[in-house]
DNA sequence: TTGTATGCGTTATCAG
DNA sequence: CTGATAACGCATACAA
């Protein structure tokens, strides 16, 4: 027996027709107790398991959801993805992990989703452009998500962390604590996701009279970038004129920052210079660092997620209020 | 225009058969110079591509491998899926990610693929019983290799970095550096390749006359875990009793180890304990660490697998060398 | 309750 | 070089 067995297979051994088999298959179908407990027991015996590929070409429906990644330098997408793919797993779905980089774009990977007839397609954090969007909607295409971005188009629904919300309770909080001099640490530019929370952390600031923010462009979202622009902001600038607390968009650059600060420049943390970091990485609340951080709600983005990939819920843009953590750093 | 345009639709509109329609798609087939352009001038007009589930149902290849994940604590292994992902999309493959968990086991993981098709499934530094593994060699189903952990089943290839060369190294290095008294800091048990790791250092150290070297049992790959082990020991021994070099079984536990060590115990590294880690994380050789590490060459590692899967090479078990780098935590 | 015809969108093979 | 027939393995609708 080398090939794998089919359900005509396990008619012929089980003396019923092919479609027979197929029921006992099918929850509530209509099929005597009896033939089902008989096709099982062959079914078992051949080691029959219905053939995915084939039921999904008829059914449309392939229970797979392309999930696109371009940034891998940040741990917190690990965190992520193992939360995204248990929970599809969970609902009989699966992930396909799709590495958007330099030799694959987004259009190449919206095609080659649409070809693999993908339930949905999920952009996991990924920059984007909005027009290169614009080509993924095809009617009749998978479903495209923007998870923990904003999405600026109307109809493709994004799930992120609410930025004011979360901006208006860290400077609330900054503010109680007495900082006066906040600065702004950005990553990758031209990311809805950090505009809109650079945005928001200007705002609420303003709201207590700040009106100049130096920004602290890292460029991109990892440790060294994040080092070599607090490295820069440092050496250029006079102890008395420094900023009192930086925030920073995600924890990856508050880490580099945070290392920075206290170890190449001596400063002390938070009495020198406080630093909040944005995500919730696991590491980043951890003694080592003790970094204030707003965490992503994670859990639930995920949840609401597959609410709306399953129908349970109208697929449009939500934003869910994290939660800040305070911790020594600030 | 509403459904994806099949091959038919395309034919009908170019006034020529479905199969021709296909050659224009299928590389070095018979089929005009002129019937080709006319078919794919019609195809991108119609947006027709071609359906690669109808395709894999006929071929029985889907392009598709199944990535077995069960560990994602570890930073490392996500920098390993962005290049095993990126590898398997040069080469028209995709990856499915696999969490395996509580809810999900290897059995289940290696039905669903086998379900799906997947040409083949890849164990990524899973934990796993050998037994488990047998059911999974089934003749006809996807091929099975572990990456990144030595398999002890001799019909699954594994490829893995080369622990007794590894150990060979890193043992010669430290003895160089005068280093006398041995620890080794183990992850969760039971996984041939901490074994693998943890015996090769035993036998090195003892061609130096080392016989006895301490285990500090983390029981699991986290920080988390490689804090509590190390404080443990550190509050369990006199100074003078201690151990003076920490080979951990990997970056992730080394890290753990070194903040408990410099943070909690004021210790000097590598003064008053060294510290050496395994796999190379990208963040355990920056400055904030610099940590001594043996880098696993996931690279070359990650070609000879997709060799592999491409029947370009044996699938058979290899041993690849990695590279030792000293940073100053030796 | 069970069996039959038909279709999903391709590809392999063969006839012309 | 092109068109036609069959098959991949399953699911839906319908007939018995």
């Amino acid at each position: 027996m080398n090939r794998r067995a089919t359900a005509e297979d396990v008619a012929t051994e089980a003396g019923l027709s092919r479609w027979t088999v197929n029921r006992a298959f099918v929850p509530g179908s209509n099929i005597s107790e009896r033939s089902r407990e008989r096709v099982l027991a062959v079914a078992e015996h051949l080691g029959y398991h219905p053939n995915l590929l084939a039921r999904s070409l008829h059914t449309k429906v392939t229970g797979q959801v392309a999930v696109l990644v371009d940034d891998f330098a940040n741990p917190y997408k690990l965190a992520t993805l193992e939360k995204l793919a248990a929970a599809l797993q969970a609902e009989e779905m699966v992930a396909m992990l799709v590495h958007i980089g330099q030799h694959y774009d987004h259009a190449r990977a919206f095609l080659h989703a649409d070809q693999r007839q993908v339930d949905a397609i999920v952009l996991l954090g990924t920059g984007f452009q909005d027009d290169s969007l614009q080509q993924a909607l095809r009617v009749g295409g998978p479903a495209v998500y923007v998870l923990a971005r904003e999405s600026t188009h109307p109809d493709i629904p994004s799930i992120s962390c609410d930025a004011s919300a979360s901006m208006a309770e860290i400077v609330k909080h900054l503010v109680a604590r007495g900082y006066q001099r906040p600065g702004y640490m950005s990553g990758a530019r031209a990311l809805s996701s950090g505009l809109g929370r650079q945005k928001y952390h200007a705002k609420y600031w303003r709201q207590h009279g700040v009106r100049k923010i130096p920004e602290l462009a890292a460029g991109a979202y990892d440790y060294r970038s994040a080092e070599a622009a607090l490295r820069r902001y440092l050496s250029e600038t006079p102890a008395e004129q420094r900023i009192d607390v930086l925030m920073c968009e995600n924890d990856v650059l508050a880490i580099g920052a945070h290392d920075v600060a206290q170890r190449e420049f001596g400063l002390r943390i938070p009495e020198d210079l406080a630093i909040v970091g944005y995500d919730g990485m696991d590491i980043a609340g951890m003694p080592m660092f003790g970094l204030t951080s707003y965490a992503q709600p994670m859990d639930d983005m995920i949840a609401a997620l597959v609410d709306m990939l399953k129908g349970r819920s109208a697929s449009r843009s939500v934003l869910l209020p994290g939660q800040l953590a305070v911790r020594k750093s600030t």
